[in-house]
DNA sequence: AGCACGCCGACT
DNA sequence: GTCGGCGTGCTC
């Protein structure tokens, strides 16, 4: 390999030099020189680089070093090694690891992800790896799996009757080892006290993970279930993409266990991918006690010792399960042997700054590499998804709600045209809540928008009070009467006259969830009203004490933003209403209607479970709306048919391919310069339909100008070679502009 | 990302 | 006269 260019190593904040040869989805031809190169990735936006390898001193691939870099000492992973010119190269340091930590196939999702989101290979590891695993200093403390009674073990009886809890432990360590997790979810998390007390006794000792300790308990299965189970485990061991397509009640969770159970008793891991809101304790109470086996956790609430706990875990080779959030993807997982994706057709699997992969994508490719099937499931799969699977990409599993014997709630559009409303509720919408309420069950509104009000109006002159770093007006938020800006930081305290013409009548316009909180309250006096939303929930534990103010035997009313309609178990909701249903209908992004239909039949899974029927109520200016009538009438696939239809006639997504040229800075002529001089320096092919400059949904956040090009294609090839053209040719950044390529945004804001 | 090198204001 | 602001450049 020849030398490198200097310009080829220069990179801008979010892109650039994004390396990189690829070392292993494309294998080199055979070396017949012995390596005397280490390539190796450090966590930082840099491409790979080239090391000395030290001879007599064999590195494995995938291992952590310590290398020199610019002045400092960074940890780095050796990618691969190879022979050439050693001459002014830097000799590798210390090798940190006996074995490798990234499996190879994790390394080469990896470089996947570099390549298709076009970032830097260095930036793709910083965001694989743990902090931990990235600090020179602490030595990787491997986790200790298991534990077992030591064969020469001397036990004195009146040292373990004055410790009842080491007593407990060294009797259930009677039959053999027993994994940690194992111990934790019968002693509790201080188990780890008198198992430090007994091992420094000498009378226990720690070892690997028993794989009997797999649960055999059969999961009772429906039909249906039986069906997708069968097929999943019939998959196993080699590649194999499902759709497993069921309502909320419908039963995927047990899909999910049957299968987790097959694969362990493979001896294999299994990752299950969860949305941010979705992994609630709930959930994983519910997943643990199926599988009793080890189910490590991998999510944002983890402090850094329990998250570095969890990823060597992973990397460990015994039978497992990790259940994480987004970046759980790239989790170490050397066995892996089946990935779960619960919501996939949820938001938050993309990552929406820096790095911005999806988790579900990148999912789908890492079960390629490690040959292993995969079940993205949904009750209203992402178009995206459909699209594949009328390709034949996926075998289809469907649930059906009959055979778990709940009753699927009727969903009704209340027309609230010339009808008065009170605070956006119309008077229907009361007497339904109150027939609820007269039941002693409880409703349930969702309404997208915190705060009090989104809009303060000056009555005499008609401004309308905008925050002073966006191009967004403030909301009003009553409970600690402030006006915020939903797109930065800023807060002020309550305006009494008009900044324009200082005017003192100034008017709430619009309802956001405390407005409606308020108005149910007054509405329907002594009911309790839990208001649940980013507000309401930002102390810790708030959310499970508020809903705990609901009691089963009683009347109660929840009022909340989206993060309502998941996780949380809601078993006496028996009414689900959806209060702007109009904005998911007309908004300007194309992808405001499938996520409302999301939405609506998410909500409806949350009403009448059991034996009480539930309700949906969406209150609408447009009743003979025809997506809402397909929705009610002929269900989401149906609906799903008519946007794909719609999408190929427009020529968008997953008809098309998009990616965002986007930058912001300042000075508003100086990124648009920028952007402009990018693309018309750029040649591009006539194959890529380009469109720009546009202006982002806000034009103006947080004192930043934010422009953008849209590039779209036909096939993903074209579209990677003109985004490797545009990042090729950036090489001359402005001072106060950033920019960078949002690869499948999901939103053009 | 870090971290050094490099030219212009208020202070031991 | 110095300490230090963060702008620009570089890392095998």
């Amino acid at each position: 390999m020849g030398s490198v260019d200097a310009a080829d190593l220069r990179c801008h904040r979010g892109a650039s030099a994004y390396s990189l040869l690829p070392f292993l989805l494309t294998a080199p031809v055979t070396e017949f020189d012995p390596p005397t190169i280490a390539v190796v990735v450090v966590p930082a936006p840099l491409k790979a680089l080239d090391y000395l390898l030290p001879d007599g001193q064999p590195v494995a691939p995938g291992c952590r070093v310590e290398v020199p870099l610019g002045p400092r000492r960074v940890v780095g992973v050796v990618w691969a090694l190879k022979a050439g010119d050693t001459s002014a190269l830097k000799p590798i340091g210390r090798v940190l690891d006996a074995e490798a930590l990234l499996p190879t196939s994790l390394r080469a999702l990896l470089e996947f992800a570099a390549s298709y989101y076009v970032t830097p290979i260095g930036e793709v590891l910083r965001t694989a790896l743990p902090p931990q695993a990235r600090a020179t200093r602490a030595p990787i403390r491997v986790a200790t799996p298991a534990f077992r009674r030591r064969d020469d073990a001397v036990i004195d009886p009146s040292w373990l009757r004055r410790a009842p809890r080491q007593l407990a432990v060294w009797l259930a360590l009677a039959d053999g080892p027993r994994a940690l997790e194992s111990l934790k979810r019968q002693f509790g998390d201080t188990v780890s006290e008198p198992l430090r007390a007994l091992a420094t006794r000498g009378a226990i000792e720690a070892c690997a993970a028993p794989l009997d300790a797999v649960s055999r308990t059969p999961i009772a299965l429906n039909a249906d279930q039986q069906h997708a189970v069968a097929a999943i485990v019939g998959a196993l061991g080699g590649f194999q993409r499902f759709l497993l397509e069921g309502i909320t009640g419908s039963g995927k969770t047990n899909v999910y266990l049957a299968a987790a159970q097959a694969a362990l008793k493979r001896g294999q891991q299994v990752l299950m991918l969860v949305p941010e809101i979705g992994l609630t304790p709930q959930f994983l109470a519910r997943i643990e006690a199926a599988l009793d086996a080890p189910v490590l956790k991998l999510h944002s609430g983890l402090n850094d010792g329990e998250r570095q706990q969890s990823w060597l875990g992973a990397a460990q080779h015994a039978a497992q399960v990790l259940i994480g959030t987004r970046s759980a993807v790239f989790a170490p997982l050397p066995n892996l042997g089946l990935i779960l994706i619960d919501e996939e057709h949820d938001g938050s699997y993309k990552q929406r700054d820096g790095f911005r992969y999806h988790a579900r994508d990148l999912a789908i490719k890492r079960a390629q590499l490690a040959n292993c099937p995969i079940v993205l499931g949904s009750a209203t799969p992402s178009l995206e998804t459909l699209r594949a699977a009328e390709l034949g990409a996926y075998q289809r599993l469907r649930l059906s709600l009959r055979a778990t014997g709940a009753i699927a709630p009727e969903i009704r559009v209340l027309d609230c045209r010339a009808l008065k409303l009170h605070e956006g509720l119309s008077p229907p919408l009361l007497t339904a809540i109150e027939r609820v309420i007269e039941r002693r069950e409880h409703a349930i509104v969702f309404l997208n928008r915190r705060g009090f009000a989104p809009v303060v109006l000056c009555h005499d002159c008609g401004e309308r009070i905008g925050c002073p770093s966006c191009d967004a007006t403030l909301t009003w938020h009553q409970a600690d009467a402030r006006l915020r800006c939903h797109h930065c930081g800023y807060a002020c305290p309550k305006i009494d006259h008009c900044p324009k013409c200082a005017s003192l009548n100034l008017l709430t316009q619009g309802e956001g969830t405390e407005r409606i909180e308020q108005a149910l309250q007054r509405s329907f006096p002594g009911v309790p009203v839990v208001r649940v939303d980013r507000d309401s929930t930002a102390r810790k534990d708030g959310l499970k004490r508020q809903l705990d103010t609901l009691k089963d035997d009683a009347p109660g009313i929840l009022i909340g933003t989206q993060m309502l309609a998941k996780g949380h178990d809601l078993h006496r909701v028996t009414l689900a209403v959806i209060l702007n249903v109009d904005q998911g209908l007309f908004s300007a992004d194309f992808r405001a209607p499938e996520r409302l239909a999301q939405l609506i039949v998410q909500v409806a899974g949350r009403a009448g479970r059991g034996d009480r029927p539930g309700h949906v109520l969406l209150q609408t200016h447009h009743p003979q709306h025809p997506l809402l009538r397909t929705l009610i009438e002929r269900g989401y696939r149906a609906y799903a048919d008519g946007l794909l239809s719609e999408r190929r006639e427009l020529g968008l997504p997953p008809y098309a391919h998009h990616a965002l040229l986007r930058a912001e800075g300042r000075n508003e002529a100086q990124v648009l310069e920028f952007l402009n001089q990018l693309m018309s320096a750029t040649p591009i092919a006539p194959s890529v339909r380009v469109l720009g400059p546009l202006p982002a949904t806000l034009k103006r956040r947080a004192d930043l100008y934010r422009w953008q090009w849209l590039l779209e294609t036909d096939t993903r090839t074209v579209l990677r070679d003109a985004l490797d053209a545009l990042i090729s040719n950036a090489a001359a950044t402005p001072r106060g502009v950033r920019w960078f390529v949002d690869v499948d945004p999901q939103d053009l804001s």
